[in-house]
DNA sequence: CAGGTTATGGACTGATCAGTCCATAACGAG
DNA sequence: CTCGTTATGGACTGATCAGTCCATAACCTG
């Protein structure tokens, strides 16, 4: 056969999301990813096409993970309120830990609606979180926690957009417990 | 003296605000900055020393923009839910005009906390927001609108992020309908 | 009208960008 | 051990970047 990889295609594309996370697509060169990766040039272009198919990739794999987290936050088995609760605060980034930002977010406010791929790889991704979070919020009202006109959907799109919220505020230096405060009065309104 | 200047500066920043907040700083070339302001090369580095300044500039007078449109919002005489509303929804840029962004939100996200002199705009800005918020939640309260238990301060906090998140949602393309009914419920636990 | 001063536009610079080329290295199959 | 195949690293390319230089144009004061 032939020569095989020397590295693990799943750990760069880790440390992919770590590199483009903090510096966005466009502000990420080549250089920081090859660095960052630990892989030389020729073998990023050869595993993974070209910068922006890995960013393609990195993007898809950070939704699925944020997705698998906040899922599995809302598996939780107490109230929906703490469930949701956790979800919102999930994966965001502590203070102590200022190098890191949000794929999703980032990409929707680098590119808007500009690049179809990203566009459809992110409206994905939130309506499989808006669903999730709407799946939690009717059982809450089928378990009396929260108002039975509540819409469940327009529950999750709420949410989603919170979180964004919460994303941008910890991205800009907010610490856990004002996260959490703000989490906290929103989901008051369920 | 001298030959006067061929642009109005005050123009051309609202012009720089556009393309920097359409494409980010980085992704924002100096010739997307000449052609969008209308002015020549050496007229922008002579007026605004150099793409730095002259993002930090179109920062300052963003945010001064934004909340003034927020605070005559929050003015309005009715019910202080409907005027929190109002000023939620103010200036997100709707899904007709897809190519406008927040600044604000914008260099929150490319640069997090990397950047003293943005850090220093955004925190003043972020300052000036919440507390107006906490203002009309005062008044609310005062009014019997809102729980007397509430904290303005916090209240105010948890509405910056949810405008944020407005802000992401409004770019990711979301509609006018949509971000408001958003709005509204998030409302609902004050 | 003349002279000092500032604005303007176009050519230019060194650095950096994403991506390619190529010689070489490392492997499995025969 | 040898050969075909694939991975790797370093040099390289054309394009674009932010910023500078300079000759010229336009203005106000005297």
């Amino acid at each position: 056969m032939a020569r095989p990889s020397e590295f693990d295609r799943d750990e760069a594309i880790a440390s992919a999301i770590r590199v483009f996370a903090r510096h966005g697509y466009e502000a990420a060169s080549t250089s920081d990813l090859i660095e960052g990766m630990g892989i030389g040039r020729q073998s990023l272009y050869g595993a993974f096409g070209d910068k922006r198919r890995l960013f393609l990739e990195a993007l898809r794999r950070y939704s699925d993970g944020s997705l698998a987290q906040m899922s599995e936050a809302l598996a939780g088995g107490g109230p929906a309120r703490e469930a949701i609760e956790a979800a919102l605060l999930v994966g965001l980034g502590s203070s102590d830990d200022l190098e890191t930002g949000c794929l999703g977010v980032g990409s929707i406010v680098e590119f808007s609606r500009g690049d179809p791929e990203v566009n459809a790889l992110n409206d994905a991704a939130a309506a499989l979180v808006v669903a999730a979070f709407a799946a939690r919020v009717q059982d809450g009202i089928a378990a009396g926690e929260f108002a039975p006109a509540l819409d469940p959907h327009a529950a999750g799109r709420m949410l989603l957009t919170l979180r964004s919220g919460l994303k941008v505020a910890a991205r800009g230096g907010a610490g856990q417990d004002e996260l959490r405060e703000a989490a906290r009065l929103a989901l008051r309104g369920l």
